[in-house]
DNA sequence: TCGTGTATTCGTCAACTAACGAACACCTGG
DNA sequence: CCAGGTGTTCGTTAGTTGACGAATACACGA
């Protein structure tokens, strides 16, 4: 398998994490991950296709914002980076999350 | 003078307003509103043109961010909405506004 | 009224983005 | 070995973005 990138902690950009989360889906993929983290990404309820949601995956993995490790089979686990994330942006993304999940959008 | 265009609280969108915040530009902008309310366009030290500047605080205008009314002459005063984003998603702008003061790009 | 200062709008351009299908790569089970 | 399941990569397409200069609009002062 080839190795998936990830940015270490001190290289995380808080624009490139702003634009990873600025996007619908991605918001509402980081939020699935953040409520249940492991998921695999065929588990996603969602109306794109397998290319596009791959593509969400990899600016989402790129910026940081979670961590993709090889699962059973070919599949990909998907980690939530947010400690991570809070160290160098304190409640940046904690802040993010919890108004995902209070009707802001996609009840 | 035309009326500018403000979006109620009611209708702020998270998308929308984390992609006002993205992009590096914006967030100076955005901060220097928070830390001088009032502030009028052309006090802003920047390196680009007047209409790239002014389209800049059009998106933040319209992602209720930033509040612009009339001033002196043909001025613009800006002033942060912060208040009133906090009130549909909590924390989010102070948090992201806590980072930018904190060495994470524009020292 | 005529210039000056301030800011928006318009037209253009290059770069980027999100979306898709098709093709490919890889593991696992039969 | 082959088929099925899981994801990635590639090439394309339509739409959006950020940048600029030039033109415009407006208020104020001389």
């Amino acid at each position: 398998m080839k190795p998936l990138f990830h940015p270490r902690v001190e290289d995380l950009d808080l624009s490139t994490i702003l634009h990873a989360c600025a996007d619908p889906t991605r918001l509402r993929l980081l939020a699935d991950i953040n409520a249940e983290p492991g998921k695999t990404c065929g588990t996603f309820k969602t109306e794109l296709s397998k290319s596009t949601l791959s593509a969400h995956f990899k600016v989402l993995r790129e910026s940081g914002l979670i961590r993709q490790d090889l699962g059973p089979g070919n599949s990909r686990l998907n980690w939530p980076r947010t400690a991570e994330v809070h160290s160098r942006f304190p409640d940046v993304i904690s802040a993010i999350l919890k108004s995902t999940t209070r009707g802001s959008g996609w009840s």
